[in-house]
DNA sequence: CAGGATATCTAGCGGTGCTAGGATGAGCGT
DNA sequence: ACGCTCATCCTAGCACCGCTAGATATCCTG
Protein backbone atom coordinates (compact mmCIF):
# COMPACT_ATOMS: atom_id res chain seq x y z
CA UNK A 1 0.00 0.00 0.00
CA UNK A 2 2.98 2.30 0.26
CA UNK A 3 2.91 2.89 -3.53
CA UNK A 4 -0.43 4.38 -3.58
CA UNK A 5 1.23 6.73 -0.96
CA UNK A 6 3.84 7.69 -3.43
CA UNK A 7 1.56 7.69 -6.04
CA UNK A 8 -0.22 10.49 -4.33
CA UNK A 9 2.88 12.11 -3.05
CA UNK A 10 3.70 12.36 -7.07
CA UNK A 11 0.05 13.65 -7.68
CA UNK A 12 0.31 16.43 -4.91
CA UNK A 13 4.10 17.16 -6.63
CA UNK A 14 2.89 17.23 -10.14
CA UNK A 15 -0.16 19.91 -8.96
CA UNK A 16 1.96 22.16 -7.26
CA UNK A 17 4.75 22.15 -10.36
CA UNK A 18 1.75 23.27 -12.66
CA UNK A 19 0.05 26.05 -10.12
CA UNK A 20 4.19 27.55 -9.68
CA UNK A 21 4.37 27.12 -13.44
CA UNK A 22 1.25 28.97 -14.07
CA UNK A 23 2.54 31.87 -11.55
CA UNK A 24 5.91 32.12 -12.76
CA UNK A 25 4.94 32.20 -16.49
CA UNK A 26 2.23 35.12 -15.60
CA UNK A 27 5.13 36.96 -13.70
CA UNK A 28 7.47 36.78 -16.74
CA UNK A 29 4.99 37.18 -19.73
CA UNK A 30 1.69 38.18 -18.14
CA UNK A 31 -1.41 35.98 -18.40
CA UNK A 32 -1.89 35.94 -21.68
CA UNK A 33 1.06 34.00 -22.37
CA UNK A 34 0.01 31.78 -19.95
CA UNK A 35 -1.81 28.54 -22.38
CA UNK A 36 -2.65 25.25 -21.42
CA UNK A 37 -0.16 24.01 -23.54
CA UNK A 38 2.95 25.83 -22.49
CA UNK A 39 2.07 24.86 -19.39
CA UNK A 40 2.15 21.40 -19.87
CA UNK A 41 4.84 21.55 -21.80
CA UNK A 42 6.67 23.45 -18.32
CA UNK A 43 5.77 20.38 -16.46
CA UNK A 44 6.76 18.24 -19.49
CA UNK A 45 3.26 15.87 -19.45
CA UNK A 46 0.72 16.55 -22.44
CA UNK A 47 -2.43 18.69 -22.21
CA UNK A 48 -5.07 16.60 -20.43
CA UNK A 49 -3.07 15.72 -17.54
CA UNK A 50 -3.72 19.48 -16.34
CA UNK A 51 -7.62 18.36 -16.40
CA UNK A 52 -7.05 15.91 -14.26
CA UNK A 53 -5.81 18.10 -11.41
CA UNK A 54 -8.24 21.05 -12.45
CA UNK A 55 -11.20 21.79 -14.39
CA UNK A 56 -10.00 23.87 -16.09
CA UNK A 57 -7.32 27.10 -16.99
CA UNK A 58 -9.58 29.26 -14.52
CA UNK A 59 -9.20 26.95 -11.85
CA UNK A 60 -5.35 26.89 -12.48
CA UNK A 61 -5.28 30.56 -12.22
CA UNK A 62 -7.86 31.04 -9.05
CA UNK A 63 -4.78 28.68 -7.19
CA UNK A 64 -2.39 31.12 -8.29
CA UNK A 65 -4.54 33.48 -7.02
CA UNK A 66 -4.80 31.67 -3.55
CA UNK A 67 -1.42 31.97 -2.88
CA UNK A 68 -1.34 35.45 -3.48
CA UNK A 69 -3.96 36.11 -0.55
CA UNK A 70 -1.39 34.69 1.83
CA UNK A 71 1.08 37.13 0.45
CA UNK A 72 -0.95 40.26 0.20
CA UNK A 73 -2.14 39.48 4.04
CA UNK A 74 1.70 39.05 5.29
CA UNK A 75 2.18 41.92 3.71
CA UNK A 76 -0.37 44.21 4.99
CA UNK A 77 0.15 42.82 8.29
CA UNK A 78 4.11 43.47 8.36
CA UNK A 79 3.37 47.26 7.13
CA UNK A 80 0.51 47.74 10.31
CA UNK A 81 2.39 46.30 12.85
CA UNK A 82 5.57 48.15 12.57
CA UNK A 83 3.89 51.54 12.05
CA UNK A 84 4.56 54.27 14.88
CA UNK A 85 0.74 55.28 15.32
CA UNK A 86 -2.97 54.94 14.22
CA UNK A 87 -2.03 57.87 11.67
CA UNK A 88 0.59 56.26 9.80
CA UNK A 89 -0.32 52.56 9.81
CA UNK A 90 -2.91 53.67 7.46
CA UNK A 91 -0.07 55.15 5.15
CA UNK A 92 2.16 52.45 5.52
CA UNK A 93 -0.73 49.51 4.61
CA UNK A 94 -1.75 51.87 1.94
CA UNK A 95 1.75 51.99 0.43
CA UNK A 96 2.27 48.34 0.97
CA UNK A 97 -1.00 47.28 -0.84
CA UNK A 98 0.12 49.37 -3.99
CA UNK A 99 3.45 48.32 -3.41
CA UNK A 100 2.44 44.54 -3.82
CA UNK A 101 0.31 45.43 -6.58
CA UNK A 102 2.72 46.51 -8.61
CA UNK A 103 5.40 43.98 -7.56
CA UNK A 104 3.13 41.26 -8.82
CA UNK A 105 0.97 42.73 -11.81
CA UNK A 106 -0.08 39.25 -12.81
CA UNK A 107 -0.50 37.89 -9.11
CA UNK A 108 -2.85 40.66 -8.36
CA UNK A 109 -4.68 40.35 -11.71
CA UNK A 110 -5.98 36.63 -10.95
CA UNK A 111 -6.43 37.46 -7.47
CA UNK A 112 -8.81 40.61 -8.11
CA UNK A 113 -9.30 41.25 -12.08
CA UNK A 114 -9.73 38.17 -13.67
CA UNK A 115 -10.58 34.87 -12.34
CA UNK A 116 -14.23 34.58 -11.15
CA UNK A 117 -15.26 31.28 -10.28
CA UNK A 118 -12.81 31.42 -7.12
CA UNK A 119 -14.02 28.89 -4.79
CA UNK A 120 -14.88 31.69 -2.24
CA UNK A 121 -16.80 28.82 -0.51
CA UNK A 122 -13.74 26.54 0.23
CA UNK A 123 -11.96 26.54 3.21
CA UNK A 124 -8.50 28.24 2.44
CA UNK A 125 -9.23 31.10 0.64
CA UNK A 126 -11.95 33.03 3.10
CA UNK A 127 -9.01 32.25 5.46
CA UNK A 128 -6.10 34.21 3.75
CA UNK A 129 -8.39 36.73 2.34
CA UNK A 130 -10.35 37.60 5.19
CA UNK A 131 -6.93 37.80 7.01
CA UNK A 132 -6.48 40.54 4.38
CA UNK A 133 -9.04 42.39 4.58
CA UNK A 134 -9.17 42.00 8.62
CA UNK A 135 -5.90 43.79 8.04
CA UNK A 136 -7.49 46.68 6.46
CA UNK A 137 -10.27 46.93 9.19
CA UNK A 138 -8.22 46.90 11.95
CA UNK A 139 -5.95 49.54 9.98
CA UNK A 140 -8.95 51.85 9.59
CA UNK A 141 -11.13 51.51 12.39
CA UNK A 142 -9.29 54.31 14.96
CA UNK A 143 -10.95 56.30 12.07
CA UNK A 144 -14.35 54.61 11.24
CA UNK A 145 -16.23 56.89 13.54
CA UNK A 146 -20.35 56.32 13.37
CA UNK A 147 -20.10 54.74 10.12
CA UNK A 148 -20.07 50.93 10.08
CA UNK A 149 -16.44 49.60 10.18
CA UNK A 150 -17.20 46.93 7.12
CA UNK A 151 -18.34 49.77 4.74
CA UNK A 152 -14.92 51.43 5.66
CA UNK A 153 -13.10 49.26 5.10
CA UNK A 154 -14.61 48.03 1.75
CA UNK A 155 -14.72 51.62 0.43
CA UNK A 156 -10.89 51.98 1.33
CA UNK A 157 -10.11 49.58 -0.43
CA UNK A 158 -11.78 49.90 -3.45
CA UNK A 159 -9.76 53.43 -3.21
CA UNK A 160 -7.17 51.32 -3.50
CA UNK A 161 -7.82 49.41 -6.30
CA UNK A 162 -8.90 51.64 -8.24
CA UNK A 163 -5.59 53.95 -8.18
CA UNK A 164 -3.90 50.65 -8.71
CA UNK A 165 -6.07 49.21 -11.19
CA UNK A 166 -6.17 52.78 -12.90
CA UNK A 167 -3.03 53.42 -12.90
CA UNK A 168 -1.85 49.73 -14.58
CA UNK A 169 -4.05 50.53 -16.93
CA UNK A 170 -2.30 53.31 -17.77
CA UNK A 171 -5.64 55.97 -17.15
CA UNK A 172 -3.60 57.63 -14.10
CA UNK A 173 -0.03 59.26 -14.37
CA UNK A 174 2.42 57.33 -12.97
CA UNK A 175 4.52 60.04 -11.41
CA UNK A 176 1.31 61.37 -9.46
CA UNK A 177 0.99 57.84 -7.55
CA UNK A 178 2.06 59.35 -4.10
CA UNK A 179 -0.22 62.11 -4.40
CA UNK A 180 -3.19 60.43 -5.10
CA UNK A 181 -1.83 57.54 -2.31
CA UNK A 182 -1.80 60.57 -0.02
CA UNK A 183 -5.24 62.29 -0.68
CA UNK A 184 -6.50 58.76 -0.35
CA UNK A 185 -4.65 58.20 2.95
CA UNK A 186 -5.86 61.69 4.01
CA UNK A 187 -9.69 60.87 3.66
CA UNK A 188 -9.25 58.08 5.71
CA UNK A 189 -7.19 58.60 8.71
CA UNK A 190 -8.70 61.73 10.14
CA UNK B 1 -16.16 63.00 -59.01
CA UNK B 2 -19.80 62.33 -57.43
CA UNK B 3 -19.11 58.51 -56.77
CA UNK B 4 -16.13 59.24 -54.92
CA UNK B 5 -18.43 61.49 -52.25
CA UNK B 6 -20.76 58.51 -52.42
CA UNK B 7 -18.25 55.68 -51.88
CA UNK B 8 -16.69 57.79 -48.97
CA UNK B 9 -20.29 58.30 -47.38
CA UNK B 10 -20.70 54.17 -47.96
CA UNK B 11 -17.32 53.84 -45.96
CA UNK B 12 -17.98 56.14 -43.30
CA UNK B 13 -21.71 54.73 -42.66
CA UNK B 14 -20.39 51.10 -42.80
CA UNK B 15 -17.80 52.01 -40.10
CA UNK B 16 -20.50 53.21 -38.00
CA UNK B 17 -22.22 50.35 -38.65
CA UNK B 18 -19.03 48.08 -37.43
CA UNK B 19 -18.87 50.13 -34.14
CA UNK B 20 -22.48 49.95 -33.31
CA UNK B 21 -23.03 46.67 -33.92
CA UNK B 22 -19.85 46.09 -31.81
CA UNK B 23 -21.78 47.97 -29.22
CA UNK B 24 -25.46 46.39 -29.36
CA UNK B 25 -23.59 42.82 -29.31
CA UNK B 26 -21.49 43.91 -26.21
CA UNK B 27 -24.06 45.51 -24.59
CA UNK B 28 -26.49 42.19 -24.84
CA UNK B 29 -24.26 39.54 -24.57
CA UNK B 30 -20.90 40.65 -23.54
CA UNK B 31 -17.31 41.33 -25.01
CA UNK B 32 -16.48 37.48 -25.62
CA UNK B 33 -19.47 37.09 -27.87
CA UNK B 34 -18.27 39.95 -30.13
CA UNK B 35 -16.02 38.25 -32.31
CA UNK B 36 -14.82 39.37 -35.78
CA UNK B 37 -16.89 36.40 -37.36
CA UNK B 38 -20.11 37.68 -35.44
CA UNK B 39 -19.36 41.43 -35.86
CA UNK B 40 -18.88 40.76 -39.67
CA UNK B 41 -22.40 38.89 -39.98
CA UNK B 42 -24.31 41.69 -38.45
CA UNK B 43 -23.28 44.20 -40.92
CA UNK B 44 -23.55 41.36 -44.02
CA UNK B 45 -19.72 41.64 -44.98
CA UNK B 46 -16.71 39.04 -44.77
CA UNK B 47 -14.14 38.96 -42.14
CA UNK B 48 -11.34 41.27 -44.07
CA UNK B 49 -13.91 44.02 -44.17
CA UNK B 50 -13.29 45.19 -40.69
CA UNK B 51 -9.31 45.24 -41.21
CA UNK B 52 -9.67 48.01 -43.50
CA UNK B 53 -11.78 50.29 -40.99
CA UNK B 54 -9.42 48.91 -38.02
CA UNK B 55 -6.23 47.77 -37.27
CA UNK B 56 -8.30 45.27 -35.42
CA UNK B 57 -10.77 44.04 -32.44
CA UNK B 58 -8.77 46.06 -29.89
CA UNK B 59 -9.55 49.16 -31.80
CA UNK B 60 -13.09 48.52 -32.63
CA UNK B 61 -13.37 47.96 -29.13
CA UNK B 62 -11.71 51.36 -28.91
CA UNK B 63 -14.27 53.12 -30.86
CA UNK B 64 -17.25 51.78 -29.01
CA UNK B 65 -15.69 53.42 -25.74
CA UNK B 66 -15.35 56.98 -27.20
CA UNK B 67 -18.76 56.92 -27.61
CA UNK B 68 -19.48 56.01 -23.47
CA UNK B 69 -16.92 58.82 -22.88
CA UNK B 70 -19.53 61.54 -24.34
CA UNK B 71 -22.22 59.54 -22.33
CA UNK B 72 -20.66 59.44 -19.24
CA UNK B 73 -19.66 62.67 -19.06
CA UNK B 74 -23.14 64.01 -20.34
CA UNK B 75 -24.39 61.68 -17.13
CA UNK B 76 -22.37 63.41 -14.60
CA UNK B 77 -22.93 66.99 -16.32
CA UNK B 78 -26.40 66.61 -15.20
CA UNK B 79 -25.88 65.46 -12.06
CA UNK B 80 -23.83 68.11 -11.22
CA UNK B 81 -25.83 70.67 -12.66
CA UNK B 82 -29.30 69.88 -11.13
CA UNK B 83 -28.03 68.87 -7.71
CA UNK B 84 -29.25 71.72 -4.75
CA UNK B 85 -25.70 72.45 -3.05
CA UNK B 86 -21.92 71.23 -3.15
CA UNK B 87 -22.44 68.39 -0.91
CA UNK B 88 -25.62 67.12 -2.85
CA UNK B 89 -23.23 67.26 -6.22
CA UNK B 90 -20.49 64.69 -4.27
CA UNK B 91 -23.44 62.66 -3.48
CA UNK B 92 -25.20 62.61 -6.84
CA UNK B 93 -22.53 62.62 -9.09
CA UNK B 94 -21.22 59.40 -7.27
CA UNK B 95 -24.58 58.30 -7.85
CA UNK B 96 -24.54 59.10 -11.66
CA UNK B 97 -21.26 57.41 -12.14
CA UNK B 98 -21.95 53.98 -10.34
CA UNK B 99 -25.34 54.06 -12.16
CA UNK B 100 -24.06 54.41 -15.56
CA UNK B 101 -21.47 51.71 -14.86
CA UNK B 102 -24.65 49.28 -13.48
CA UNK B 103 -26.53 50.27 -16.58
CA UNK B 104 -23.83 49.61 -19.40
CA UNK B 105 -21.31 47.45 -18.19
CA UNK B 106 -19.80 46.30 -21.63
CA UNK B 107 -19.24 49.85 -22.05
CA UNK B 108 -17.67 50.51 -18.81
CA UNK B 109 -15.07 47.69 -19.47
CA UNK B 110 -14.36 48.88 -23.00
CA UNK B 111 -13.91 52.02 -21.35
CA UNK B 112 -11.96 51.82 -17.63
CA UNK B 113 -10.74 48.06 -17.59
CA UNK B 114 -10.18 46.30 -21.24
CA UNK B 115 -9.15 48.83 -24.06
CA UNK B 116 -5.65 49.93 -23.50
CA UNK B 117 -4.74 51.10 -27.29
CA UNK B 118 -6.95 54.04 -26.71
CA UNK B 119 -6.14 56.79 -29.05
CA UNK B 120 -5.21 58.77 -25.99
CA UNK B 121 -3.26 61.34 -28.55
CA UNK B 122 -6.10 61.73 -30.64
CA UNK B 123 -8.80 64.93 -30.92
CA UNK B 124 -11.66 63.24 -30.01
CA UNK B 125 -11.03 61.10 -26.72
CA UNK B 126 -9.49 63.91 -24.45
CA UNK B 127 -12.75 65.98 -25.54
CA UNK B 128 -15.36 63.56 -23.88
CA UNK B 129 -13.18 62.13 -21.63
CA UNK B 130 -11.52 65.31 -20.10
CA UNK B 131 -15.16 66.68 -19.99
CA UNK B 132 -15.99 63.39 -17.59
CA UNK B 133 -12.77 64.19 -15.54
CA UNK B 134 -13.73 68.08 -15.46
CA UNK B 135 -16.90 67.31 -14.52
CA UNK B 136 -15.29 65.65 -11.40
CA UNK B 137 -12.84 68.10 -10.65
CA UNK B 138 -15.65 70.63 -10.74
CA UNK B 139 -17.63 68.40 -8.25
CA UNK B 140 -15.08 67.89 -5.70
CA UNK B 141 -13.51 71.33 -5.84
CA UNK B 142 -15.21 73.03 -3.26
CA UNK B 143 -13.68 70.24 -0.84
CA UNK B 144 -10.51 69.87 -2.20
CA UNK B 145 -9.13 72.25 0.51
CA UNK B 146 -5.25 72.40 0.27
CA UNK B 147 -5.19 69.36 -1.69
CA UNK B 148 -4.11 68.97 -5.39
CA UNK B 149 -7.29 69.46 -7.33
CA UNK B 150 -6.23 67.24 -9.89
CA UNK B 151 -4.76 64.38 -7.63
CA UNK B 152 -8.38 64.80 -5.17
CA UNK B 153 -10.25 64.43 -8.74
CA UNK B 154 -8.37 61.02 -9.42
CA UNK B 155 -8.02 59.59 -6.00
CA UNK B 156 -12.41 60.66 -5.74
CA UNK B 157 -12.78 58.41 -9.53
CA UNK B 158 -10.12 55.69 -8.13
CA UNK B 159 -12.65 55.32 -5.39
CA UNK B 160 -15.48 55.06 -7.62
CA UNK B 161 -14.28 52.63 -10.00
CA UNK B 162 -12.59 50.88 -7.19
CA UNK B 163 -16.34 50.34 -5.72
CA UNK B 164 -18.12 49.66 -9.38
CA UNK B 165 -15.66 47.23 -10.31
CA UNK B 166 -15.30 44.97 -7.12
CA UNK B 167 -19.11 45.02 -6.93
CA UNK B 168 -19.46 43.77 -10.51
CA UNK B 169 -16.73 41.04 -10.42
CA UNK B 170 -18.67 39.42 -6.91
CA UNK B 171 -15.61 40.86 -4.81
CA UNK B 172 -18.77 43.25 -3.33
CA UNK B 173 -21.45 42.50 -1.91
CA UNK B 174 -24.12 44.77 -3.83
CA UNK B 175 -26.67 44.79 -1.17
CA UNK B 176 -23.86 47.29 0.76
CA UNK B 177 -23.25 49.45 -2.51
CA UNK B 178 -25.56 52.59 -0.97
CA UNK B 179 -23.49 52.14 2.07
CA UNK B 180 -20.17 51.95 0.66
CA UNK B 181 -21.15 54.95 -1.70
CA UNK B 182 -22.09 56.77 1.16
CA UNK B 183 -19.12 56.62 2.91
CA UNK B 184 -16.78 57.32 0.04
CA UNK B 185 -19.14 60.68 -0.38
CA UNK B 186 -18.61 61.94 2.84
CA UNK B 187 -14.50 61.52 2.89
CA UNK B 188 -14.76 63.50 -0.41
CA UNK B 189 -17.50 66.42 0.96
CA UNK B 190 -16.16 67.72 4.32
C1' DC C 1 2.87 -14.53 -15.19
C1' DA C 2 -1.89 -13.17 -17.06
C1' DG C 3 -5.76 -9.77 -16.38
C1' DG C 4 -7.58 -5.61 -15.22
C1' DA C 5 -7.50 -1.08 -13.56
C1' DT C 6 -5.24 3.22 -13.87
C1' DA C 7 -2.58 6.75 -15.76
C1' DT C 8 -1.12 9.07 -19.79
C1' DC C 9 -0.80 10.39 -24.59
C1' DT C 10 -2.15 11.19 -29.49
C1' DA C 11 -5.29 13.26 -32.26
C1' DG C 12 -8.92 16.09 -33.00
C1' DC C 13 -13.13 19.45 -32.35
C1' DG C 14 -14.86 23.89 -32.74
C1' DG C 15 -13.53 28.19 -31.90
C1' DT C 16 -10.39 32.66 -31.98
C1' DG C 17 -7.90 36.97 -34.40
C1' DC C 18 -5.90 37.91 -38.50
C1' DT C 19 -4.09 37.73 -43.58
C1' DA C 20 -2.53 36.31 -48.35
C1' DG C 21 -4.09 35.90 -52.93
C1' DG C 22 -7.53 35.48 -56.34
C1' DA C 23 -12.17 36.91 -58.30
C1' DT C 24 -15.27 40.69 -59.37
C1' DG C 25 -16.96 44.80 -60.79
C1' DA C 26 -16.94 49.84 -61.29
C1' DG C 27 -14.78 53.87 -63.51
C1' DC C 28 -11.68 55.56 -66.86
C1' DG C 29 -9.39 56.81 -71.48
C1' DT C 30 -9.84 56.12 -76.08
C1' DA D 1 -19.19 51.69 -76.72
C1' DC D 2 -15.35 49.16 -75.76
C1' DG D 3 -11.38 47.35 -73.28
C1' DC D 4 -8.29 48.18 -69.62
C1' DT D 5 -6.95 49.34 -64.90
C1' DC D 6 -7.44 49.48 -60.39
C1' DA D 7 -9.73 49.34 -56.08
C1' DT D 8 -12.74 46.54 -53.48
C1' DC D 9 -14.20 42.41 -51.52
C1' DC D 10 -14.37 37.45 -50.56
C1' DT D 11 -12.69 32.64 -50.14
C1' DA D 12 -9.59 29.96 -47.95
C1' DG D 13 -6.31 29.31 -44.75
C1' DC D 14 -2.70 30.07 -40.86
C1' DA D 15 -1.41 29.50 -36.17
C1' DC D 16 -3.24 29.50 -32.09
C1' DC D 17 -6.74 28.80 -28.21
C1' DG D 18 -9.38 25.69 -24.36
C1' DC D 19 -10.90 21.33 -23.99
C1' DT D 20 -12.01 16.12 -24.74
C1' DA D 21 -12.74 11.29 -26.69
C1' DG D 22 -10.50 7.22 -27.58
C1' DA D 23 -6.42 4.55 -28.01
C1' DT D 24 -2.17 3.23 -25.70
C1' DA D 25 1.07 2.20 -22.35
C1' DT D 26 2.09 1.24 -17.55
C1' DC D 27 1.55 -0.59 -13.21
C1' DC D 28 -0.54 -3.44 -9.43
C1' DT D 29 -3.07 -7.46 -8.14
C1' DG D 30 -4.54 -12.28 -7.90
Amino acid sequence: MSTQGRRERERAERERAIVAAARDLALAEGWDAVTTRRLAAEIEYSQPVLYSHFTGKDAIMAAVAVEGFAELAAALASARASAADPGQAVADVAAAYAAFAERRPALYDAMFTLAVDLPFASQEVPTDLARGFAELAETVRPFAGDDDLEAVTETFWSGLHGLVTLMRSGRLRRADHDRRLAVLVDRFSR
